[in-house]
DNA sequence: ATAGGGCTTCCAGTCACTGGAAGGTCAAGG
DNA sequence: CCTTGACCTTCCAGTGACTGGAAGCCCTAT
């Protein structure tokens, strides 16, 4: 298989499954012109990466769960730290982004949007005469 | 103000009030020594900066932000506009964490996590017979 | 022979900083 | 006067995870 069709079964770009080989993430052999040949057990494992990418995981996460995916006597214990830190990464966030919505939604509420100059959400930016805001 | 007391007062470090002068997001003056000399009105964009950044407005936003703040005849509905956006950009954010946070959870809920190697997470990650999940 | 599509490599750019090296400046202490 | 240490300066490189593009080889069909 080369790479425009592994590309289509894997649902990722050519260009990043190249870069994946870069950094070591897989390995492709070669065909007699130069081009990457994929078996059906590299296409798994992008499959798995595009999996575990768009559940946020990162590079690095992926290298690990890679190994224990291929590690035949992993214990399930350690993807399941390696998920509930990355849970616990993501709650975090959810968090944050909670925050400054609340916060935002509170300046936008107040600001009446027309063509004066008067901005309610300037003024909090300015951060001048606040009390409660983080 | 030198930018060490500049950084003091607005929070943020110096590094940073550096990079934000090198993409002409403020203007610093020059003592004789050649160190940076801030204004009052410098220290009040930047900390104008450091809000806007904390509450997840890109640079380019903020750009504009401070183009409308420094601008007396600003329409606030420009403003109000801008901060929707955002506002728009966040909640898709969460939305997506969210998903990611929902079906790692199942993920991590089906997972035993002993010693053994049989893993509904690395499973679910494989792709292999799965249903539902996006 | 040529046109097209796919493949290769390599380099640069993204975003918003952050770290570090090499060196100038200034105030205090010996 | 000299040194020490805390400032400040510039410039370069690296981060994460790709993405775009240029230059050029390969393969198939017409």
């Amino acid at each position: 298989m080369n790479i425009g069709e592994c590309a289509r079964h894997s649902g990722l770009p050519a260009k990043t499954i190249r870069y994946y080989e870069e950094i070591g993430l897989v390995r492709a052999g070669r065909d007699a012109n130069g081009y990457r040949a994929f078996s059906d057990s590299d296409l798994h494992k992008l499959i798995f990466l595009g999996r575990a990418r768009s559940l946020g995981f990162s590079i690095d996460d992926c290298r690990k769960l890679l190994s224990l995916y291929e590690d035949r006597s992993r214990a399930s214990a350690d993807v399941k730290t390696l998920t509930e830190e990355h849970l616990t990464r993501i709650a975090k966030k959810i968090a944050e982004l909670e925050a400054m919505q609340a916060t935002l939604k509170t300046l936008v509420h107040k600001c009446h949007g027309d063509a004066r100059p008067d901005c309610p959400i300037l003024e909090g930016l300015a951060a001048e005469n606040r009390e409660g805001a983080s």
